[in-house]
DNA sequence: GCCTTCCCATCGGCTGTCGATGGAAGTATG
DNA sequence: CATACTTCCATCGACAGCCGATGGGAAGGC
């Protein structure tokens, strides 16, 4: 799995990327998270909550995101997540890696 | 190992695709194959030889590619690769995808 | 004779993603 | 009321991909 022939919805690896986006308009809670993306990226990023609380802890315990107990609009106990400076600079950093690969890759698919 | 902020050199997922690409203009052994991306990506695209090796089995075992004995030209042994009919399939396929997934990422890079 | 370059390949380990699973608390349905 | 559905949290086990290290052999230059 993870692969882009499988039924993979993601491309590996872009994951704390696209969730450090995510939360650039302000604090979400991890459900929201995965609802956001689906939505903006036209149901095409399906973001599992398997695969998106993971890299949540993961974000946590590099300091990129700071997270605390809240409730939701909807009178729910949710979990909110916030971006920490040190999230920024990690975001700039994997944007601008995110897209150093893409190019490099056209380079290679446009190839002659 | 395998993310974007890793020394990794390239998106994890993506390496079939770069393969199979490689090979549209003409059969290569896997050291053209490394060398051959690394200069069409400008330097980018770094792929060493325990990743490129077990991509090349992966794609013989699923019938995307075939192999032969050869001599470069430099008269030393190696094996040649060449895309199948099922390879160049495989290949659209793989390519509608991963530009597909870009395509959504992107969206959510540019999200309000 | 030695070193570098070319070319093959494998093994062990790590990490990321996913399917399955489970729970709790609100809201709607009948 | 009872039942079902949605929201929201989270973990576990399996699996596959990528990489660092390592090995070797054969051609050619110094």
């Amino acid at each position: 799995m993870g692969r882009p022939s499988d039924s993979s919805e993601l491309l590996p690896g872009t994951l704390d990327l696209l969730i450090l986006r995510a939360l650039v308009p302000g604090s979400m809670h991890g459900y929201g998270i995965a609802s956001r993306l689906k939505q903006v990226s036209g149901d095409v990023l399906q973001v599992g909550e398997s695969s998106l609380y993971p890299a949540l802890q993961r974000l946590l315990l590099n300091g990129w995101v700071k997270a605390e107990w809240g409730s939701s609009e909807n009178n729910r106990r949710a979990r909110y997540y916030t971006l920490t400076p040190a999230g920024r600079k990690q975001l700039a950093s994997e944007r601008r890696e995110f897209e150093r690969l893409v190019e490099a890759i056209q380079k290679v698919l446009e190839m002659a």
